[in-house]
This record gives structure tokens, sequence and C-alpha cells, in this order.
DNA sequence: ATCCCGAGGG
DNA sequence: CCCTCTGGAT
């Protein structure tokens, strides 16, 4: 996708959604920080559902301590991965605590430094909560930066600096979200809803693509 | 490279 | 049945 053809995607972007938001429910900082670790490998809505009964009964790191490791895996069951997550979401109350006065650190390193989060979580926060021009790259921005051509890399990293360098500055705090949004309600993984996308002239999919071919019962 | 791991969609 | 979902730790 040439320089131009980015500028444009976004310019659309901004046009249609002037004030892209998380679909993750939160109440504070912390909230947010929890609700982005339960996410993984998991949907937003599938969170949400949990995380509604969790803060109701833990919403600071004092009262998820005092829940406990059993309490919140009460909570957290329906969701994939779910020990892993409650271990990981009690000892990092702690550990707010313990270096952070239980408060969100506005720090990347001090972030990933936390069990559960990792450069893709961190990045979500510091840009979510602390409005930093990060890039969060996931399993949607990953699949629709290599198959639109915004940004091309055989892993998440090479596609994080592709895009901090490619995507123009004045989008780039709000770039995270668009193209989370746009990848999971157009340009899905299995059968993209090409005929509703707003930007499919711009992309490079149109005629040599990762698609299902013309013709199968996928092509969209 | 592997494991973790439930819910929803097709 | 299989694939996907805002990954991280080993």
């Amino acid at each position: 996708m040439s320089k131009a053809a980015i500028a444009e995607m976004f310019a659309r972007f901004q046009a249609a959604n002037p004030n892209p938001e998380t679909e993750l429910e939160y109440a504070s900082p912390y909230q947010l920080l929890v609700a982005v670790v339960l996410s993984a490998q998991a949907t937003d809505k599938g969170v949400n559902i949990a995380t509604r009964k969790l803060f109701a009964e833990a919403p600071t790191p004092e009262a998820m301590i005092t829940l406990g490791e059993a309490g919140v895996t009460e909570h957290i069951k329906t969701i994939g991965l779910f020990r892993n997550k409650a271990k990981n979401v009690v000892a990092l109350s702690y550990l707010l605590l313990e270096r952070h006065g239980g408060e969100v650190p506005a720090d990347r390193d001090a972030l990933t430094a936390l069990p559960g989060v990792g450069r893709k979580t961190a990045n979500v926060v510091l840009n979510t909560i602390f409005r930093q021009p990060t890039m969060a790259v996931d399993t949607h921005i990953f699949r629709l930066a290599n198959r639109t051509g915004l940004a091309a890399g055989k892993n998440v990293d090479a596609v994080e600096a592709a895009l901090l360098r490619r995507v123009p500055k004045p989008y780039l705090l709000d770039a995270h979200h668009w193209l989370i949004l746009h990848g999971r309600y157009v340009c899905t993984a299995r059968k993209p809803a090409c005929d509703r996308c707003l930007v499919r002239d711009l992309c490079n999919s149109r005629d040599k693509t990762d698609l299902p071919p013309p013709g199968s019962p996928d092509h969209v």
C-alpha cells in the first residue's frame, strides 16, 4: 500500500469514527489492565461478561487479593486459559500495591514486569489510558496489516515496527482502535466483508490475496 | 516450538 | 467437526 493510500485509509477511518474506543468495559486504569490481561485469546464480549461480576466484587487490587485466586477463578471460568489468568491477576494486583502504590505505571518496562503482561498488553494500556502513540499488534492487526499491505511482517514485532514507521503521526493515537474494530467487524479472519469495506479500493488483497479464491463458498 | 483453554461461529 | 478470539511464559 502506498504512502498516499495509507493516509487516505486513516482519513476515512477518522471520518467514519472520530473517537474510536475499546469495547472492553472498565471503570479505572486498574480494571482496564486486568481486562486486557483476560482478553488474551478470548473475545471482548466474553471478557465483559466475566469482568462485570469480577469487578463488582473486586474493583481494586486490594479487593482482588482478598477475593483470591480461587474466587477469581470462579468468575472467569468461562474464559479460555482461565487458570493462568486467575493466578496472574492476583499476583499482578499484589505487585501493583508493592511496587506502584496500587496505581498502574505509565512505563512499558514496569508493565511488562507484571505477570501476564507482555508487550502487546503494555502497549494497549499505554495507548488507551496514557494516550501514548504505541501500536499494540494483536491477532486482528497482524492479519489486517499483512493482508491489506498496510504493513508487512513475519511476526508481531516486525509489524509493530512497520506500523510505527508507516502510520502518519496525527493518526497514531487512534490507529490501534480503528484497526482492531475494522479487523473485528469487517476484515475478519475467515470471511472478510469486503462488500461493506470502507477501504476496499486501497487494499492489496483486491488482486493478490490470502482471501478465499473467487467462486469458493467463502469468497465475498 | 509448546502449552494454556472456554465460548461462539461456520 | 474445525477455526478464531485485542497473548504470555517456558
